[in-house]
RNA sequence: UACCCCGUGGUGUAAUCGGUAGCACAGCAGGUUUUGGUCCUGUUGGUUCCUGGUUCGAGUCCAGGCGGGGUAACCA
């Protein structure tokens, strides 16, 4: 890889900080944690926690656990359980040890009547509309609620009826006894506990009281011995009640500390807008190519590697930015570039026919399975006379820096012979139905003897060998690059109508044995996989994960129009 | 109009105890090449948000200003 290798392990405030509480003797032994909840699917901007999170414990010598932060029953669900596990391996890392903050309900729960009979919480009588009533607004102080002073044995007897099910959803609620005009709305006497008569994916119906984020995290974190507890920068508010919360009750009080969240260009990073291009099909499922979901990513053709690599690159910090989605396709690239066999595809045929070749003849010519390595091998790949290459690889009325095929050019046909373009037929409007040519047979494998060059190489497949198949071709689901900041926040004006273009291919023969989940580069196009979905034995379906430079496009889209 | 966080080339990120700015991507130019890919080489971009101050010396410390982001769920 070209970025930073872990030889030179990376440096930012977050590391620097931990280096400091090795060194200080603060820590033992790092151990940081991911903690999804589990009511929705991972995408990039939790491949750069995960990556963060692992990689740091593999740094400091460290353990890292996964815990399923699954304190609120009303929105989670095992399959997204599984779903998270799975993808965090996908991405190539494995917890030390796998939680749930479920497991922690006795615990906290006890913890909590510790905090009543300090009195240090109370129960509220209030309904939810009152609570957000009294507790003021960002720039007025809160009210005390009028069950705040009640006493701590009264607070005890209520929390207890409260988790024996005494009352209705909403009827009461635990509250810290901390600040109501604190300048922090979160430290205004936050709630702790609520009612919620419902199954709970993990501990069923033992529970009727369900402990809120900000009592249930601090302390999950604590009792795993977290020392470093990484968060994204929404959370620095609430640090002060994480803080209050782990001195209160006297217990292990880990650090925690915040970074800036992943944004891409183009991409969409938020799981109720995900929601949104799901619920109204304006992209098909949560694992839609498009989609920046690990699991669209996944079946893009994005190599989980080339994702981590990215999320290492990225770096962190506490400044929101934006990354070009270029440096994101630099990875992808760069991995696929090293590893992905090549074949030959033409996604948009014209005819080319070779009117000195041998009628009949079929000849297999060898072909490289990976210029960049070696061991790939080479395979077999029939050649004939009547064959097809892409549109755009044939000019009529060239420009002079256009090096391709053209009438009276001659070209190199990757692989094969030397071709000289006599000139083309078309149909009654006009069209080139075929470009006629002469090969060179002396040109067998691509090398001139008498060392004349040609300017260009293009590829082609056999008419009647080619594979017909389904390609599917991806772009920016968006055409802005900040969809986020849309009009009005109607980010759906800005779908891009082209983001997904379906074509039929011809493909090279050896294609029709690819396998669900493998990744190509078709020569000279880009990098395209297998889809493991929607394949069947002998028709594969192929994405596009990402195309190839092009020096040629780049410089015609300068110069032109 | 409260509180918190942040502000380094186009993008992102780095710079030991303060010693005059590095890296990657992008861009540009050239070379190699049976992918106008890869690879190699060279190179253009920064008054480190602004203004003062401390200092022999500040991106790094201090003050003020400007700008950006976040926060008022019985969500996480």
């Amino acid at each position: 890889m070209t970025n930073a290798p872990d030889s030179a392990p990376a440096s930012d405030f977050i590391r620097d900080r931990i280096r400091a509480d090795l060194a200080s003797g603060k820590v033992q032994q790092v151990v940081t944690r991911f903690p999804p909840e589990p009511n929705g699917y991972l995408h990039l901007g939790h491949a750069k926690a995960i990556t963060l999170g692992f990689s740091i414990a593999k740094e400091f010598g460290g353990r890292c656990n996964l815990r399923m932060d699954d304190t609120n029953p009303a929105a989670e669900d095992q399959e997204y359980v599984d779903a998270i596990k799975a993808d965090v391996r996908w991405l190539g890392f494995e917890w030390d040890a796998m939680y749930y903050a479920a497991d922690y309900f006795d615990q906290i729960y006890a913890w909590a009547e510790q905090l009543v009979q300090k009195g240090l919480a109370y129960v509220d009588d209030q309904d939810a509309d009152a609570i957000a009533a009294s507790r003021g607004t960002l720039t007025a102080p809160g009210k005390n609620s009028p069950c705040r002073d009640r006493s701590p044995a009264e607070n005890l007897q209520l929390l207890r009826d409260m988790k024996a099910g005494k009352f209705a959803d909403g009827q009461k609620v635990l509250r810290a006894k901390i600040d109501m005009a604190h300048a922090n709305l979160n430290m205004r006497d936050p709630v702790m506990y609520r009612i919620r008569h419902m199954h709970h994916q993990r501990t069923g119906d033992r529970w009727c009281i369900y402990p809120m984020y900000d009592w249930a995290h601090g302390q999950s974190d604590s009792i795993e011995g977290i020392t470093h507890s990484l968060c994204t920068l929404e959370f620095e508010h609430h640090r002060p009640l994480y803080d209050w919360f782990c001195d209160s009750l006297g217990i292990e009080k880990p650090q925690q500390i915040e970074f800036a969240r992943l944004n891409v260009e183009y991409m969409l990073t938020s799981k109720r807008k995900l929601l949104l291009l799901v619920e109204g099909k304006h992209v098909d499922g949560w694992d839609d190519p498009r989609l920046p979901t690990l699991r669209g990513l996944r079946r893009r053709g994005y190599p989980p590697q080339a994702l981590v690599a990215f999320c290492k690159h990225v770096g962190v910090a506490k400044f929101n930015s934006t990354h070009e989605i270029g440096l994101l396709e630099f990875h992808v690239r760069d991995w696929l570039n090293k590893n992905a066999l090549r074949r030959m595809a033409v996604l948009d045929p014209v005819r080319l026919v070779i009117d000195n070749w041998p009628a009949g003849e079929v000849e297999m010519v060898d072909a490289q399975n990976n210029p960049e390595d070696q061991n790939a091998g080479t395979r077999k790949v029939p050649f004939a006379g009547e064959l097809l290459i892409e549109r755009e690889d044939f000019m009529e009325n060239p420009p002079k820096d256009f090096f391709r095929l053209a009438p009276g050019r001659e070209v190199r046909l990757r692989f094969g012979y030397f071709v000289k373009c006599t000139g083309v037929d078309k149909d009654a409007a006009g069209n080139i139905t075929t470009i006629r040519c002469t090969y060179d047979p002396t040109t067998k494998g691509g090398n001139a003897p008498d060392g004349r060059k040609v300017k260009a190489t293009i590829h082609w497949v056999s008419a009647a060998h080619a594979l017909d198949a389904e390609v599917r071709l991806f772009e920016h689901l968006f055409t802005s690059p900040d969809p986020a900041s849309a009009d009005g926040g109607d980010f759906l004006k800005l779908l891009n109508p082209r983001s997904k273009r379906v074509v039929r291919g011809k493909l090279e023969p050896s294609l029709r044995d690819a396998k669900g989940g493998e990744a190509f580069q078709f020569e000279r196009v880009g990098y395209f996989y297998c889809d493991d979905q929607d394949s069947k034995a002998g028709a594969p379906v192929f994405h596009r994960t990402v195309s190839l430079k092009d020096s040629w496009q780049k410089a015609q889209q300068k110069g032109g129009k």
